[in-house]
RNA sequence: GGAGAGAUGGCAGAGUGGUCGAAUGCGGCAGACUCGAAAUCUGUUGUACGGUUUACCGUACCGGGGGUUCGAAUCCCUCUCUCUCCGCCA
């Protein structure tokens, strides 16, 4: 949620900020309209309140000396009429200026780009050199299945589209893949191991994001307030929800291993094919809560810990800064990395690196007390550490040779028990 | 699944219809004592919002939601969670 004392100081400025990530993303002549009714009812309630405290107080003391009250009592029947009529109109009118506030997107911080779409997303760097095949490289679907390791058919019988079975080999491969990315965040780079729920309540996935605009996007729990979860950062962000940090405590550096799950209600006919994109994915997450003045050092620091493992399994891979209209929802400013895959000829993302500044933290009441003994929000950061599947994909595809077998990347082989390559039986 | 108990400020814990935003203790902060520290003593110490702006005034908040009442931390309903006992179980 955006900072309503901003907002209110300088409509405006924001406005401006905000209409870089593209159209409707705030509308200040709706919001202004909003901020002088409320004022003025705002205002008549709470003197209302105040004589109707004032006169219960007076009636208590005139009891206790013994006095007639009957005055009073009529003077406060006739009060409580009234109240109810403009308490009930104030809180109709703040609701409706809740529900505006909670679809105003995060203003991107002033060193992301400006620009329309995925097309004006700047390369920040680029590591690795795409391999030259001297056959024609298959994509994750013909390598895997040959390997008999990847399964879409039983996927789509068990549970239709936008699934997959993994099998011997690749299934160990996936296993290790994630094992391997928990034991090099927790062990270099000082991430707290954590297991958690995969369903969260309504009110937690409204902390992370905004419900009423991504409800869509999750799948619900039929006949309960739960949803399963879209990425692990709905419950490790939320670890931090209602508290009040100590200062020493920060940075808090979680990692978890978890399995994902969306709808993908609009991507309909996008990446059909394979595990790029499916119900049901696994992914490490990455997730900070720091200190105000730090989230951008830690920014770095994040998308340098997701770039490390790619590193170490010899992917190629560039990253992106996106750009305002490419941006999501909550974020302030995030990286993308994306991982070489040949049988695309391009870049696929297969991390997000985002600082959401204190956007997540205010609606979740996620505060540390700062150095004056005030709780102050802490800001929030989040990055895939990474996307298993799609690191699976990667490797499929990069360390496939022209015989169908798949050689295993050093770093993963020690998880593999020695195994140097998985062939087709 | 059954029975019972409970949820109050950073923490512990009083408060069962009227100067209660809430005793007391711990913790935190400031001061006194001390060369300094500890101990001791004194004072102070919730959050959010609105109005005014160094001060100040007001409103809301005692697990969530609803109700009764002139007035609710306190009474009623409901939901959630925690604990204890019993049963069942990977």
């Amino acid at each position: 949620m955006i900072d309503i004392q901003l907002l209110r100081r300088n409509p405006q400025d924001v406005a401006k900020r905000l209409a870089t990530r593209g159209p409707g993303a705030f509308d200040v002549s709706q919001f202004e309209r909003f901020e002088s009714t409320r004022k003025e009812l705002q205002a008549a309630v709470q003197q209302a309140q105040a004589s109707r405290n004032r006169i219960a107080k007076d009636i208590g003391q005139a009891k206790a000396r013994g006095q007639d009250v009957a005055e009073l009592m009529q003077q406060g029947e006739k009060l409580k009429s009234l109240l109810e009529q403009s308490e009930a109109q104030l809180e109709k009118l703040q609701s409706g200026f809740q529900d505006l506030l909670e679809r105003i997107p995060n203003i991107p911080h002033e060193s992301v780009p400006v620009g329309a779409s995925s097309e004006d997303n700047p390369e920040q760097r680029r590591w690795g050199e795409p391999r030259k095949f001297d056959f024609a490289p298959k994509d994750h679907v013909d390598v895997g299945t040959e390997l008999s390791g990847l399964d879409f058919e039983t996927a789509a019988k068990i549970a239709g589209s936008r699934f997959v079975v993994m099998k011997g080999e690749v299934a160990r491969l996936h296993r290790a893949l994630a094992q391997f990315m928990l034991d090099v965040h927790t062990r270099e780079h000082g991430y707290t191991e954590t297991y958690v729920p995969y369903m969260v309540s309504g009110a937690c996935a409204n902390g992370v994001s905004s419900l009423s605009k991504f409800r869509e996007d999750l799948f619900k729990i039929e006949g309960r307030d739960l949803y399963l979860i879209p990425t692990a950062e709905y419950p490790v962000t939320n670890f931090v929800r209602d508290e009040i940090i100590a200062l020493e405590k920060l940075p808090l550096k979680y990692v978890c291993h978890s399995p994902c799950f969306r709808s993908e209600a609009g991507s309909a006919g996008k990446d059909t094919r394979g595990m790029i994109r499916n119900h049901q994915f696994d992914k490490v997450e990455l997730v900070q809560m720091v200190h105000p003045a730090r989230s951008y050092a830690a920014l770095e620091e994040l998308t340098g810990h997701a770039e490390s493992i790619l590193k170490r399994l010899e992917l190629p891979y560039r990253v992106v800064t996106l750009c305002t209209g490419d941006m999501g929802f909550s974020s302030a400013k995030t990286y993308d990395i994306e991982v070489w895959l040949p049988s695309q000829n391009t870049y696929r993302e297969i991390s997000s690196c985002s600082n959401f500044e204190a956007f997540q933290a205010r609606r979740m009441q996620a505060r540390y007390r700062a150095e004056n003994g005030k709780p102050d929000l802490v800001h929030t950061l989040n990055g895939s550490g990474l996307a298993v599947g799609r690191t699976l994909v990667a490797i499929l595809e990069n360390y496939q040779e022209a015989d169908g077998s798949v050689s295993v990347p050093g770093a993963l082989r020690g998880y593999m028990g020695g195994r140097e390559r998985l062939t087709p039986p």
